[in-house]
Parts: C-alpha cells; sequence; structure tokens
DNA sequence: GCCAACATTAGAATGATTCTAAACTTAGAA
DNA sequence: TTCTAAGTTTAGAATCATTCTAATGTTGGC
C-alpha cells in the first residue's frame, strides 16, 4: 500500500517497486524492467519532468535507455491515467504531471518551475453569455515564489 | 482612423488599407505588399488563425507567398505588439490574437474554435500561501457553445 | 539614379515527437 | 522445460511546426 507525506503544494505518492509493479499490473501494463525504472521517477520523485528529464535520470541510473521507450513509457502511463501530460505556452516541450488530484498550476517566471495549486486554493466565478456551457477550466497563474 | 463593431464577445478592429499602412510604419515596419496584405486578414478578418492558416488565405488572395515570409511578418506583428502568439495543450500550432484587450478564452470541445472572454466576466479569488507572488494569470474554460 | 537598409524567398536545418520494422522478452500453454 | 504469440524495446528514419541561411529583390531617401 502507497503511503504518503506532506509537500509543499501537493502530495507525493512515495510507492516500493512492488506498488509500482502492482499498479502497471492493475492497469494492464507488464511491469518490465524500463517501465518500473522510469514509474519510479516520474511518479515518486520527479517534478513537472519533460521526456529529456526523464531520459536524462533513466540513462544515469537504469543504464542505457532508448528516447523512443521513455515516449513509449510516458504516453502509455498517460493512456491508463497514472500520469498527465501538459504544454504551456512558455515552452514547446511537454511536462508530465503525476498530480492526479484536479489542481491548477504556477508558473514561476524566474526559475521556470511549475508549482501545482490545489483548486480548493483559487475560486472561479464566472458570467457569460447563455450560449456558453463550461464543462471546466485550467487555471494558471504567474508570478515568483519566495524561497 | 479605425472605427469598430460589436461581435460576440470581443471587438474587432475594421481598418483599410491606409489604416494598416499607417500603423505598420507607426511601428517602425515597412507597409511592404505582403505585410499589408497579412495584415487585412489577420488584424481584421480572422479569428485565432495558425501560420497555415494565414499561409492558405494569403496564397489565395495575394498570391504565391514563401511559409517564411508568413512566419517573418506574424514575429514582427507580435514583436511591436500588434498581435499576441498563444499556445495551448490541445494543438502544438501557434495561434495568433488580434484582441489586444487583456482577456481569457473558451475553447470550444466540439468545433475547436477558440472564443475570447473579456476579463471583466471572469472573477478570480486565490487564497495562496506566503511565498507565492501572483503577477498575473490566464484562464482557459473548456466546452461547448449553443449555435 | 544610387545605394544601403530592409524584405522576401527557397530550401536546408532544427528540435520535439512519432513511426517503422527488426530484435528481444515474457507469460503462459503444452 | 520448450514453444509460441503477444507485448516491448530499440536504432534510426520520418514527420511537423518553426527557424535559419544566404541569395535575390525592393525601397526610401539622398
Amino acid at each position: 500500500m502507497p503511503h504518503k507525506r506532506r509537500a509543499k503544494t501537493h502530495i507525493k505518492m512515495q510507492m516500493s517497486r512492488q506498488d509500482i509493479e502492482q499498479s502497471l499490473r492493475d492497469k494492464g501494463l507488464q511491469p518490465t524492467l524500463q517501465r518500473v525504472g522510469i514509474c519510479q521517477f516520474v511518479l515518486c520523485m520527479a517534478d513537472h519532468p519533460t521526456a529529456e528529464d526523464v531520459h536524462a535520470w533513466a540513462e544515469q541510473n537504469l543504464g542505457k535507455i532508448s528516447l523512443a521507450t521513455i515516449y513509449n513509457t510516458l504516453g502509455s502511463l498517460v493512456d491508463v491515467g497514472l500520469l498527465r501530460e501538459l504544454k504551456f505556452s512558455h515552452s514547446e516541450k511537454s511536462i508530465y504531471d503525476n498530480n492526479l488530484d484536479e489542481h491548477h498550476h504556477f508558473f514561476d517566471v524566474k526559475t521556470g518551475l511549475i508549482h501545482d495549486i490545489p483548486v480548493q486554493n483559487l475560486e472561479l466565478s464566472m458570467n457569460l453569455g447563455k450560449p456558453f456551457k463550461v464543462e471546466g477550466y485550467e487555471i494558471l497563474l504567474k508570478g515568483t515564489v519566495k524561497p
């Protein structure tokens, strides 16, 4: 059973190899060495990494691994809902988010880092014309974060 | 002098060739045939077009024109502040927005169209930790629009 | 009318991502 | 065990939006 730990703006999943293997199997994915390794990083350690970040970590920690495998694995994890893929205007690269709770984002313009903002910290009220049926929304805050 | 006209969610600038030429000159850009032509479309007619959309229109209406010219021109217009460039998660392509007022966006998930939402139609209240200094924010609403 | 500065162009280059097709691994069945 | 079919990984090619290059074309003063 994964247990939880407090973090600044969201709760990061702490999972053992077994937990990860089980999650993958539950989602119909074989828990291969590469996949479990990538999951360790992307589900438990990384904070909004790009595919390139994941590849760099994997080469360091798992040995030689193809970029295609990184993309395949990230794609599969997104498909089964263990990960979310995001794109922001300030970069052409996708970033991957392991926070599965509904949340918004804060972009630190100084550091380039993305922080998660829980939905309950923002409240949006809208006054649109009748024709608009809103099904959801994304809010991106921008600014700086004091150390 | 450009005059104005009401539209659903924002006011579209109606400009003569002369107006456009003057705007360009005011911004320090030579009003070449290509630039004026592209401006006619992108400032007065188009609704959140991609570079490809602009190129297609230009080939139709101005004759053969290089894609590089489209990108150069759009880039210049963005640089001088006559146009804004936006990227959304649902597409890899940039789109160009001629609405210079501060505003948010509504993505119609059925049609793929983007609609502008004036700032005064949304109100955001936030309750973040002390370290966050918010300098601005972007809101993307998603849903459908009744015809 | 000339020339330097600015624009346009075709096509090559770039960079992120996806595809391809071959080689490898695995999970079961036999 | 051994076999096999399905699922994975891989290197490298392909793709797609965008940018760059460097050659050619145009323009606005003088």
